[in-house]
DNA sequence: GAAGAGGCTCAGATTTTCTCACCCTAGATT
DNA sequence: AATCTAGGGTGAGAAAATCTGAGCCTCTTC
């Protein structure tokens, strides 16, 4: 006689998560990351999940994985039912504590852009604290409980432009008239923006094989403040070394500026409502 | 500096799924039986959730909680979160094991409707699996896996009135042959269903302060096997002892019958599509 | 003034969930 | 060929969550 047992348990909501963020990112360790957890725990839900279902949710390849048929079926209601619920609790949050305006950041605009900002942020706002957190990528607002972020990307509302070029210490400036000398001063390298030297000197020194040397730093702010020390050539971000040339403290020999292609822009998962203490900390980092 | 901890953990699912429950339900205790956990593991979930968000979502009372503002502000978007995720649990079930129909009914409906007519069901829908599972009230079909509901309501297809009348073993009838004799004869009674007799004895002897007096029974099913062996009268709810009273196992004597306002109704939380096990399965249930 | 309904509390048990360290595979790099 | 790297899988053990059970409290109802 086909009599279930009493009470059958429903779905466990941890794996549902889970296997809808590996399905919507494409591979588990992408899961991982956005849920903060390492990939074998994704691994052990889908598989926990799938054991239940007595189904495959996804192919394993060697390479990573991919829906199957059953999986790419159900995945788009899954996504839509988690960010319902992400936005309910946003809302939640914020209703419970309407003076706390959060932002996800990069470390490096959040030490050098965002710091220089906030005491006259405060002062424009008083009662309405400023969380910030800084993290590697820009979190899916959709998801992460965060009012604003402010990351280089498309999307948002610009903020500034990413320009950048060569700065280094006053006493080093003598040594750096033009693109070449380059080679033969160390180059500070931040590991997250390798890439900027390359595409400087792209357009500075099309000609030239150009190969930075010098140390490596993974944080930004430490970086500008070696170049400050006189350690080396620094590739600045106009907008992040602003404070340090009109102090003087860098300056930037070399004429050339190169624009890249991702600005910094301003990104909110919904529309903010007017005189709301998100969108008012909003407006104020916007204007000029 | 306002610089919030790495990973500013989000809410529990689990203590979302509970608020919502409580708040949908209007207390704890029912929402613990929703979710088939005690009240304690509700309260502690709310007081966390509570902790966490540093506001209360609910006022306590000496006979019950309400919703605060906050809660009740932000009820409506769980609600309707966790009914898509809910449905997208359905559909993903639906979809890994298209072949079973789970039926969620009462007890006595389970044993004296339905199992009769799982064989001629079977032999209906070969490879079709029908799994039955009983519970004392109807389930929050947007959240628990079944298909189908069968349960005495007002929501969805009628499946067959719900008459009451008074029956006993043959060997007893002699002795029933009016209302009155009911006083002096042992009433078998369902602890679920004891306002039955009152039903009845509303309409039949509207005169006479009448209480019934006899055995209770938790199980209705056991109750009409009690009565089928001669040990007392019982208040037969038409539809399920009609395979009784037409073996001859139970007479019923008095030709009041009293129809009580809920039929017995068969009710599915989406739209069933036409050609599918679960719809098959609801078009063979009301057939006549 | 007893009983009952609804919640709360706290200790302890249970179950989930996660990490850690390691293995495996296939393609890319040297 | 040998090595790297990226992506996954595993299994043991640790950590955290979740749940229960028994007893308490408060107010309301009979």
């Amino acid at each position: 006689m086909p009599v279930a047992p009493p009470r059958p348990t429903d779905l466990p909501l941890t794996a549902l998560r889970a296997f809808e963020a590996a399905a919507r990112l494409g591979g588990f360790s992408a899961a991982a990351q956005e849920l903060g957890v390492t990939p074998g725990a994704v691994t052990a839900h889908v598989k926990a999940l799938e054991a239940r279902l007595a189904a495959r949710l996804f192919i394993r390849g060697p390479k990573g994985v991919e829906l199957t048929a059953l999986g790419a079926r159900v995945l788009p209601e899954f996504t839509t039912a988690f960010d319902a619920l992400g936005l309910a609790v946003h809302h939640l949050r914020a209703e419970s504590a309407p003076k706390i305006v959060h932002i996800a950041t990069l470390p490096a605009l959040a030490q050098l852009w965002l710091s220089p900002r906030l005491p006259g942020l405060r002062a424009q706002m008083p009662g309405v604290e400023i969380s910030i957190t800084a993290m590697e990528a820009p979190p899916n607002l959709k998801r992460a409980p965060y009012d604003l972020s402010l990351f280089p990307g498309r999307e948002g509302r610009l903020v500034a432009e990413e320009d950048i070029f060569p700065v280094c210490a006053p006493q080093l400036a003598a040594r750096l008239t033009r693109p070449e000398d380059l080679a033969v001063l160390p180059c500070l390298i931040d590991s997250a923006w390798a890439e900027d030297w390359q595409d400087w000197a792209a357009v500075a020194m099309p000609r030239a094989a150009f190969r930075p040397r010098g140390p490596v730093f993974s944080l930004y702010a430490l970086a500008v403040e070696e170049a400050a020390n006189g350690a080396g050539v620094l590739m600045a971000h106009g907008s992040l070394v602003a404070g340090h040339l009109a102090r003087g403290q860098l300056v930037a020999p070399l004429p050339q500026r190169v624009r890249l292609p991702m600005a910094l822009r301003l990104w909110s998962a919904r529309p903010l409502k007017a005189g709301h203490p998100a969108e008012r900390v909003a407006r104020a980092l916007l204007a000029p």
